[in-house]
RNA sequence: GCCGAUGUGGCGAAAUGGCAGACGCACCGGACUUAAAAUCCGUUGGGAUUCACCUCCCGUGCCGGUUCGAGUCCGGCCAUCGGCACCA
């Protein structure tokens, strides 16, 4: 290992005097440690198979959210994760696992595409750019990644998986049978068309005209853009869809087994949002269709007193009165008028119209009026509602307003029948004949099977999850394998992969739904009779199996070799955990956007036998936002947002690793301060001089050190519990505390001349993962002087720790009399019972305070303290 | 409205039900220096009392409970932040 020194940066050029003064010569080691680790390619890992893989070693995948390669550069926001996941990767290296730690770019999408407008060039070409610089940037920061693996979704050779996963998709369908995903060959049907898991549907979708393209549910928030908040209006087109919701039931179940936080799992499960209920089938008085409505409460259905339909809804077309069409129509422009947002807005006041036609209640056969009204959503359960404004808030309202009548059919517990006006939860059912005196559940199961057993309904589920709108007209994305001829779509082969963007020099959005790919004349064409489709797929495509790629990236012939699925996925161990990434750390912005996509992406390649786990992510952690010094949001417009890079030239990138990881626990948000960075930075400077000192010239030198001296017992101590402490808090997460550890350790000898060599060595090593271009440089001065500093710190196996070591021969136990602390005594480690509690009443002060009271009892935890009841 | 998270010094924060405030920032004092910066050492939750380094009282958003003992557990509120929001 020794001829490898003269590679080692510390041998290269000397510090000029401008440098001075920097607390240590961060800006001349860190640089070339960098260089260091990429010539030798030290973070890099082989799969099974590769040379250099040891099969004996346990596997650990540590993966980040990859960044979108933005115009603006990394913000101190990405390396908060990056560190993070970067200290467990390099702790898990040196604890004898083969660590995948890979880093890529979601290259793909409207961020890359708008800024590649707003600047005039080819997306590629500003796309080419910001990659490079997102990297230069993460790469000063000293990261551990395998950069052999690195991948962007933006290139053919990545994409081309990206649409075979796709084809998967269009050529497979849910069976509810087995609740898997199956090939469509599988399928006996009328229609492969009908039930493939990607389809064209014409429907309204999310239109926003700003961007110039169509969004999913998951885009809009308040009724505007995620990306750029613009406006968002309603307007059917035919477009993609992929049918997740037949995976929504496995995809709240399995859910359970996750090692993920629990907020994120129930905003998962409150997006799917089921609710068990039942469809009632009403028959319509003067003809025999039927409308059928979805209830959670069909205890309640004595108590439904109208019926509303959503304004769009098919049968208003057939029901209507001839002289209620006019308001009808009037009403149904103005709903189709309104954007999301606006209706929203206009939550607060119900408004509706009666369409003039009667439905029959069928369990009463009491004629009830139908009304449309667009508090009722066409999207949700059938478009209809059975209304029952006693025990129903909006139907209340609607009611009041237009004085529709109002039948209690509820009682609430320990009310008035009359009190129980608008009472919506359990209570007893009352005037609904076979239902009377029946708590609600029992109500629900009764009438849920009455109405079965005569065929006017069944009970039955409903999921506010909608289908994944799955197709935008925008150029920066993947096209669709997909072409038409006839009128009819079908897929191009698999050997015509990948399908690559055409050369477009005009490739704005056109501003109306017609997709900028249109513009390609040559391309559109397929052949004499098809014609490609326009589409694009969204930005979420490529991020929803990335992680698979980074197992097995350059693998021409496959999306993921299954040798290297199987072993980096950690899957097919029966008995095992499920399996899947074993740490996955982002924010929580996409916690039902990217991570359900992803989610059932997997399944269905899982289902196809193409992977072999059923979820990908197994642990998700979610780093809090970083605010400004000010407490605030970063934005530009505030003006208080930091840039690593500013900080790495003043500090470093140690100094910035290790300041992102002692703000406050990784979860929470939290303020950013410069002062603090420079407390962290005061704090890698006394590691420095810890070995090194200036000389008479300013010149850094090695300092008083001491290969011999003897560590002493409370020095033995904190070593051994700082090795402890901060190897259990890199397994929690608790970076804050492991470096508040370290900060006792290192200001512990401080005080001590000369330093004891031994005590140097484990610092290095627990600090390595921390601040690694440090340690890296003290562990090599050292070596050029001492033996036991071989290698890099990199490869050190983690120190382990003597227990006995860590437990002091005296301990000072404070003595309680009535839960106050009166005085403390010192006595041996393992005293006992007894003699602390002839200690404790021994002592003067303790006298003092039971003097003249009786000694109820005295309460003694070995080691810990003695309480003394006394009254 | 519903769901979730969080409330501890001047600030970021620590505390298996067992000495509240580790560690860091800031502040103040001392050493070194012609001086400053840097560095090193030390004080710092609030209050009362004292010549005092002694001693006492109060203190983890608020109210109550369990317990020998509660920042931590239980019940009820309040505030801030985040998500969802006419989902029948």
């Amino acid at each position: 290992m020794l001829f490898a020194r003269r590679d080692f940066p510390m041998f290269s050029p000397f510090m000029s005097s401008s440098d001075r003064r920097k607390p240590y010569p961060f800006d001349v080691f860190e640089p070339q440690w960098q260089a260091y680790w990429a010539r030798n390619a030290t973070f890099r890992v082989a799969n099974p198979g590769e040379p250099g893989f040891d099969a004996a070693r346990p596997k650990y995948y540590v993966l980040d959210m990859f960044p979108y390669p933005s115009g603006a550069g990394l913000h101190v926001g990405h390396p908060e994760g990056y560190t993070a996941t970067d200290i467990i990767g390099r702790f898990k290296r040196m604890n004898g696992y083969n660590v995948l730690h890979p880093m890529g770019w979601d290259s793909f999408g409207l961020p890359a595409e708008q800024y590649a407008i707003k600047t005039g060039q080819h997306p590629a070409i500003t796309t080419a750019q910001n990659v490079a610089r997102f990297k230069t940037q993460l790469q000063k920061i000293g990261f551990g990644y395998d950069w052999s693996r690195e991948i962007a979704t933006s290139k053919p050779a990545y994409y081309k998986w990206t649409q075979w996963i796709f084809l998967k998709l269009y050529n497979a369908w849910f069976n509810p049978a087995t609740q898997k995903a199956e090939p469509i060959s599988t399928y006996t049907g009328p229609d492969p068309d009908r039930v493939r898991l990607a389809y064209v549907s014409e429907a309204p979708v999310n239109w926003c005209p700003e961007l110039g393209t169509v969004l999913a549910n998951e885009e809009v928030i308040d009724g505007k853009s995620e990306v750029g908040g613009f406006p968002v209006e309603r307007r059917p087109m035919r477009q993609w869809m992929l049918r997740i919701t037949a995976f929504a039931q496995r995809l709240i179940d399995e859910l359970e087994g996750l090692d993920w936080p629990q907020s994120i799992k129930l905003l998962q499960q409150n997006w799917i949002g089921r609710s068990e209920g039942a469809e009632v089938h009403f028959s319509l008085e003067g003809s025999d269709r039927k409308i059928t409505v979805f209830t959670t409460r069909p205890d309640t259905l004595f108590g439904a007193t109208y019926m509303v339909l959503a304004p769009e809804h098919h049968l208003v077309d057939e029901i209507a009165a001839e002289d209620q069409w006019p308001a009808i129509r009037d009403y149904r422009a103005k709903t189709a008028r309104k954007s999301d947002l606006e209706r929203t807005e206009l939550a607060k006041e119900k408004s509706g119209v009666f369409t003039g036609a009667y439905a029959l209640n069928p369990v009463n056969g009491e004629k009830v009026p139908i009304w449309i009204a667009d508090y009722v959503l066409l999207g949700y359960g059938t478009g209809a509602i059975m209304a029952v404004p006693a025990h129903d808030e909006r139907d209340l309202e609607f009611a009041r307003k237009f004085e529709l009548p109002i039948k209690l059919v509820v009682q609430a517990p320990s009310k008035t029948l009359e009190e129980s006006r608008g009472f919506c939860d359990n209570g007893t059912a009352v005037n609904s004949g076979f239902l009377d005196g029946l708590p609600t559940p029992e109500a629900k199961a009764r009438i849920g099977a009455w109405l079965e057993e005569r065929g006017l309904g069944k009970r039955t589920v409903n999921f506010k999850l909608r289908d994944w709108l799955f197709s935008r007209q925008r150029y920066w994305g993947e096209p669709f394998p997909i072409v038409w001829e006839n009128g009819q779509h079908r897929a191009i082969s698999e050997s015509e992969l990948p399908l690559t963007s055409p050369e477009l020099a005009d490739f704005k959005p056109t501003g109306t739904p017609e997709p900028p790919l249109s513009k390609a004349t040559e391309w559109v064409r397929y052949s004499a009779t098809a014609t490609r489709e326009l589409n694009t797929m969204p930005q979420w495509a490529g991020s929803c199996w990335y992680y698979l790629r980074y197992c097995d990236p350059a693998n021409a012939d496959r999306f993921v070799s299954e040798e290297a699925e199987r072993y980096w996925m950690g899957g097919g161990k029966p008995g095992s955990k499920p399996g899947g990434v074993d740490l996955y750390v982002g924010g929580t912005e996409h916690a039902v956007l990217h991570l359900l996509y992803a989610r059932f992406w997997h399944k269905v390649l899982f289902d196809l036998g193409y992977v072999s786990t059923p979820e990908p992510f197994q642990r998700l952690v979610n780093q809090g936002l970083i605010m400004g010094e000010d407490g605030q949001k970063m934005s530009k417009s505030r003006g208080n947002v930091v840039n690593p890079d500013d900080v790495i030239t003043d500090y470093g990138a140690d100094a910035l690793r290790l300041y992102e990881m002692f703000m406050g626990p990784l979860e929470q948000s939290k303020p950013w301060s410069m002062t603090g960075v420079e407390g962290v930075s005061r704090f890698l400077a006394r590691v420095w001089r810890l070995v090194m000192q200036e000389n008479q010239a300013s010149e850094w030198e090695m300092g008083p050190l001491s290969a011999e001296a003897a560590l002493d017992k409370a020095q033995q101590r904190v070593i051994h519990a700082t090795i402890k402490k901060v190897g259990e808090d890199i397994e929690a997460l608790s970076f804050n505390t492991a470096i508040a550890q370290m900060m006792v350790y290192v200001n512990t000898f401080t005080a001590v001349s000369p330093r004891p060599v031994a005590a140097l060595r484990t610092l290095l090593i627990v600090l390595n993962p921390f601040a690694p271009h440090l340690t890296e440089e003290l562990w090599a001065r050292l070596g050029a002087k001492f033996g036991g500093f071989e290698g890099l710190v990199a490869d050190q196996p983690w120190p382990e720790y003597d227990p006995a070591l860590l437990v002091e021969d005296e301990v000072e136990i404070p003595i309680q009399v009535n839960g106050k602390v009166r005085d403390r005594i010192v006595v041996a480690k393992d005293a006992d019972k007894a003699a602390l509690e002839a200690a404790a009443l021994a002592s003067p002060k303790v006298r003092e305070f039971t003097g003249g009271k009786t000694i109820r009892k005295i309460v003694v935890v070995p080691g810990k303290l003695v309480n003394i009841v006394a009254a």
